[in-house]
DNA sequence: CAGTAAATTGAATTCGAATTCATTGATAAT
DNA sequence: ATTATCAATGAATTCGAATTCAATTTACTG
C-alpha cells in the first residue's frame, strides 16, 4: 500500500513552535488537564497558527473513544420515514456524537453491520433494524451500548425507545369502533416487517375483544402501488350476491399505502372518501397532511425518540445508570378528512 | 479520563493463538502481501476462533486510510430530496466507503463541518453544501478529495456532480412557450440558495430571449405552506381592471411549493388546473406523482448522480485521474397532468 | 528560612495494526 | 555440491495523541 502524507501538523509541530513539549499540547486541548491556563493560551495560539486540530484516529486509538455512533438502518427505514435519518443525526450531534452510517438492504444484514460498526471503534450504535441477540453481546461486552430504535428485543437490558405502536393502534381500533364502524378491512406490510405485525396484531386484538371478526386482509409491501393494488382487490365493486359486503374502513399499516387505497378508492373506483369508504394510515407522511389527501393517520413522534435514543446513548457512554431503559412514547392519532375518530368521549 | 477496556482480541491474541508473529497475522488480512495461502488460512481460522476482527482504528492511524467519507448535507437537502443522502451512502458503501454523516443547520457551516471531517481522518468527502475556496483548499493540501454535489465552485479542478439546472430550466421555459403559454409567474426559493436562485434565472433568461416580459415573482422558502401564501397572492382573484391579467404558467422552483400552489390554486381558489392556470415544478418528489396531483416537473438524477460523486471519489483515492471531473446530469422533464409541455415539435 | 504541599512540566510508554528490513528456508540453476 | 534466487517469516519501528510518573518549580506554613 502507498505511505500517502497527510500534510497535517501534529502535536509535535506545535509542541515545536511553541517552545513546550508534545504532553503539554496534548493538555492544551482538553478540559480538564494539569496545565496553567497561561501555557494553554500560548500553546492554543501555536495550534491556530499552524492550523492544527488533533488527529481524531490517533486519539481514539489511545483513548478507545472515537465520538462515532453507528447508525444501522434499512433502506425501508429511509424511505417510510425519512425524517428518522436527519433528526437522528441532529440529536446525536447535539450530543457531541457523529453518526457513521451502515445502510443495510435487509434486515438480517444487521449482525454483520453491527461488527462493521464496532470495528471502526463507535463508541455506541443505535440500530433501526433488528438485532439478534448475539449479535447484541457482541457489542455490549465490549461495552459499546446499543440503543435499539423502533425495533423490540427479548433482552430487557437493551434500551429501546419505540413509537407505542400497540397502544396507538388499539386506540385507533377502538376510535374507529365508537365512531361507528363494524366492516374492516386491512393492509399489512411485509410479512416479516416486526413493525407492521405489531400495528396489525394490535388493532386486530381490539377489534376482537370488541366482537369484531371478519376483518378482510391484504398483505402489501409498505408502497403506494401495493396500497392502490390492496384497494382495487378490497373494495372493488363486489358482485351482486357478494358473501361479505364492502369494508366501511380501510387500516393501512404505513401512510404511503394509505395513499394508494385513498386514490384508488377515489380515481379508480370512483368512491367518496370518507362517506363511502373510510381510509387510515400510521406515520403522519407529509403528502398525507396536503388538502388533496387530508388522510387521518397516527403521527409517530420521531423528533422525541430521536432526541431520546441520543440521550440514553450519551448516558451509558458516561456510565450514567439507566433506570428504565425501555421508552415507549406516543403516538398521535391525527383525524383529518379521510375517516371521523369521533365520537371522541365513546372511546376506551 | 477513565480508561476503559475494549475486551476485543488483538491481532497480538491472534498470532499468540496461531503460533505465528503479529506481522503475519496482518498479512492474512490483506489481500496482496507476502504470505502462503498455509498460514493465511490458519491465521483466518484462529481469527475466527477469537472473534478478532482487525481494529480500523489502528489501521488507519498508520495507513492513513479510514475508509470513511464525510457526508456534509444541511436541513434542508434532507428535507427538500430525502432520497440524496441514501442514495448517496449506498453508493459510497458500493465503493467501500462509509459515510459519516455532518448535517449542518447552514450552508455557512460547511467549512467547519469540513475541518470536523478532516480531523476524523475521513478519506474524502462529498458535500452537498457550498464551500469556500479556503476551506476547500485545507482538504486538497492534505490530500483528501471533494466532490461537489448540486453545488458549484469556481475552482474548475474540484469535482462536482450536479443536475443541469440550467439547461432543464430553459427547456421548460422553451416547452411551456411552445405550447402558448405566455404569462408566467415564478415563485423561488430563498434568495440565498444558489440552486433556486439558478434555476430562477435560466428560466427567466430562456423566457426573456423569447420575448416574455413582466413575470410575477414571489421568493418562497421552499416549504409547501409558501408555495401555498405565493398563490394566494400571485392567483388571487384580481380586482375587475387589475394592471395585469392572471398568470397562465406558475414555475415553482420545486416540487414541494408547486404542490402547495396546486393545493391552493384548486381549494382555495377554485381553479381549475390546468386549464385556468399550469404549474410546474422541480424535483419530482413522491407526492406529486400520485393521481391527487400529477405534477409536470424535472426529474434530477439523484441515482446517477450519487453513483457518479462516489465513482469520483473513488477514482481520486486511487489515483486514477480524473479527465472532466466536472459532470452535469441532465434531468427529465416529466409531463403529467399539472401543466402541458406539448407540442413536444415545437421546443428548441 | 527551612520544609512541605501543590501545581506544572517533560520523558517515556501506550494503544493496535502495517510496514520495513534482515533472516531463514526452500528451490532452481550451474 | 554450491551458489543464486525467491518466498515466508519475525523483530523492530511507525503512526499521533493521551497518559503515567518522576522531576521541577512555585507557593505557603511555621
Amino acid at each position: 500500500m502507498v505511505r500517502r502524507k497527510l500534510n497535517a501538523p501534529t502535536s509535535y509541530d506545535v509542541a515545536r513552535h511553541c517552545g513546550v513539549s508534545q504532553a503539554v499540547v496534548s493538555r492544551a486541548f482538553q478540559a480538564v488537564s494539569p496545565i496553567s491556563s497561561d501555557t494553554r493560551a500560548r500553546v492554543l495560539a501555536s495550534a491556530a497558527a499552524l492550523g492544527y486540530q488533533p488527529n481524531a484516529v490517533a486519539r481514539s486509538l489511545i483513548t478507545k473513544r472515537s465520538g462515532l455512533v453507528g447508525v444501522l438502518l434499512t433502506e425501508a427505514t429511509q424511505r417510510d420515514t425519512p425524517d428518522v435519518l436527519i433528526l437522528l443525526a441532529q440529536a446525536l450531534l447535539q450530543q457531541g456524537l457523529q453518526p457513521l452510517l451502515f445502510p443495510c438492504t435487509q434486515e438480517s444484514e444487521g449482525a454483520s453491520a453491527l461488527d462493521m460498526a464496532l470495528s471502526f471503534g463507535v463508541d455506541g450504535v443505535v440500530s433501526c433494524v433488528g438485532l439478534s441477540p448475539t449479535a447484541l453481546s457482541r457489542a455490549l461486552v465490549r461495552q459499546r451500548p446499543v440503543v435499539l430504535f423502533n425495533r423490540h428485543s427479548d433482552d430487557t437490558d437493551v434500551p429501546q425507545v419505540a413509537c407505542d405502536h400497540v397502544s396507538a393502534a388499539r386506540l385507533l381500533a377502538s376510535r374507529l369502533f365508537a365512531a361507528g364502524h363494524r366492516r374492516y378491512a386491512i393492509v399489512t406490510g411485509p410479512r416479516d416487517a416486526p413493525v407492521s405485525t405489531l400495528r396489525v396484531d394490535s388493532f386486530m386484538a381490539r377489534l376482537a375483544e370488541l366482537g369484531v371478526s371478519g376483518v378482510a386482509k391484504y398483505e402489501g409491501d409498505y408502497h403506494y402501488e401495493s396500497g392502490h393494488a390492496a384497494a382495487m382487490q378490497l373494495l372493488a365493486a363486489a358482485p351482486p350476491r357478494a358473501p361479505s359486503p364492502r369494508a366501511e374502513v380501510v387500516f393501512c399499516v404505513n401512510d404511503a399505502m394509505a395513499l394508494g387505497v385513498l386514490d384508488a378508492a377515489r380515481f379508480a373506483l370512483m368512491l367518496r372518501v370518507p362517506s363511502d369508504v373510510s381510509v387510515v394510515g400510521f406515520d403522519d407522511i407529509p403528502a398525507g397532511r396536503r388538502p388533496a389527501y387530508l388522510l387521518t393517520t397516527v403521527s409517530q413522534p420521531f423528533e422525541a425518540m430521536a432526541r431520546t435514543a441520543a440521550k440514553l446513548l450519551r448516558q451509558q457512554l458516561d456510565d450514567v445508570p439507566v433506570p428504565s431503559p425501555q421508552v415507549l412514547l406516543a403516538g398521535t392519532l391525527i383525524e383529518r378528512g379521510s375517516a371521523q375518530l369521533l365520537p371522541h368521549s365513546a372511546a376506551r
